[in-house]
DNA sequence: ACGCGATGCTCTAATATTGAACAGATCGTA
DNA sequence: TACGATCTGTTCAATATTAGAGCATCGCGT
């Protein structure tokens, strides 16, 4: 082997009896979602770092459960089962808050959503449109952000022990945000964009929060936060947590 | 070894230089997104039929890439960063099917959504709700279920030679649908639920189809299926296939 | 207190994986 | 047409990786 892989996240240096073949093909999966394009196995062997035919069986293997397909070039891409598995992350979640979320985004007419923390990120996991939707392509289930960003990033902070907030939080903010039950931001994640966020801490989950993105409205961001509260109550109630 | 890994989806009897690890750790994935709750290592030990220590390696390497993560008490379930990773599938479709949609679903006041072909089964892609969404659980991203099913499934089958079709396919109705170019379900995979569909044929993607599903509408199937057409035609020009 | 069941980790044998080399297929150009 | 370049797909021996047993530890309920 020419090298050993290193951590493969970024991670700390744990004891980590980590799988090398499994590392390999989650990368795999991780190249093929930052290209914006299919890729060939040389160049997905090329990006790895490995050989062509390690390359060749980890893109066999992942093609056999479905996680990516083939076109008749042979170029490889993200599968469609991909999708399916991802519904099944906290899937009771989703299903309680569907509701709720689409009551608020009728209601204020703007778009409401789920995001959670993972790691130093914030990524949206379920969102709701409204009718007369201009920003349609922002906020969308799967997109991510460092999670010091942004009102939803810090709604999620204020129920994380500031010791580990992340080096680029803006503490004075958090806190006010903690002060005043819910986080605002403007101009942030997306240009133009505002946003109010409250918390939304579930029993044995990672910290969330339920949030809504708008160009102008006629409420002030504490309406919006209460509306928001009020949802992240029932969510919360629905879930027992 | 117990015993070798049979072919980890159902599929034919190919050559498969297939990993192992690889596969084991994906079928880690899918045993957390078909539970409910989230397991234990020894729980997905027992169904991983492996040896207790394999599977803490796998969790431990999924955790690293933050494709699982554990609470607290220890338990294993899927994390965020598998929807962050879904959201690259296809993602230029998505990009521009986003406003298509859109537009359908609020000048017909349905839900309108993009499901595309898996292997025999169809999966939904993205799906817009309208505002007063009344079956808001259903067709959700990433639902599936068999392609002989239901309007988009025949939809589908419409752009695949009748050899391939599968055996529960009944192709009296695909062949219909073949003529009329749309294709209609009622009380298929969702109780009391109609829905209409048409075929998109992407060049070099697998193939997919536009539709909506409704419970009642004043519109006959064939002004829908109009609609979707010329969504569909849109999608197709955006993506110059 | 005690046992039960879980996690976390170390160790060696066994094996699954690695990487080179080869055979075909396909495409574009001289 | 023939050539070269660039892919895919397959085989095989050497070895790095993994499999599985065993043990220490922690938390919890009877």
């Amino acid at each position: 082997m020419t090298a050993t892989d290193p951590s493969p996240t970024s991670g700390a240096s744990r004891p980590s009896p980590a799988s090398q073949t499994l590392s390999r093909g989650i990368r795999v999966l991780e190249i093929l979602s930052d290209a914006l394009a299919p890729l060939t196995i040389d160049e997905i062997a090329v990006r790895l770092d490995v050989h062509r035919s390690v390359a060749y069986r980890l893109v066999r293997t992942l093609e056999d459960h479905g996680l990516v397909t083939r076109d008749a070039a042979g170029r490889v891409d993200l599968g469609a089962r991909l999708a399916a598995l991802a519904a099944g992350v906290a899937h009771d979640l989703q299903a309680e808050a569907l509701p709720e979320l689409t009551a608020v985004a009728n209601e204020l007419g703007m778009t409401c959503f789920i995001a959670v923390l993972d790691r130093d990120e914030c990524v949206t996991l379920v969102s709701v449109e409204p009718r007369h939707a201009i920003a349609s392509v922002a906020q969308r289930p799967g997109s991510r952000h460092p999670v010091a960003l942004g009102a939803p990033g810090r709604a999620i902070l204020t129920l994380v022990p500031p010791a580990l907030w992340p080096a680029d939080a803006d503490a004075v903010r958090v806190t006010g945000a903690v002060a005043r039950g819910y986080a605002v931001s403007h101009d942030e994640v997306i240009p133009s964009l505002r946003s109010v966020a409250v918390p939304l801490a579930l029993r044995g989950r990672a910290a969330a929060a339920v949030g809504v993105v708008y160009l102008q409205s006629e409420h002030e961001p504490g309406v919006l936060a209460a509306r928001l509260t009020q949802a992240a109550d029932g969510i919360r109630a629905s879930l027992g947590g």
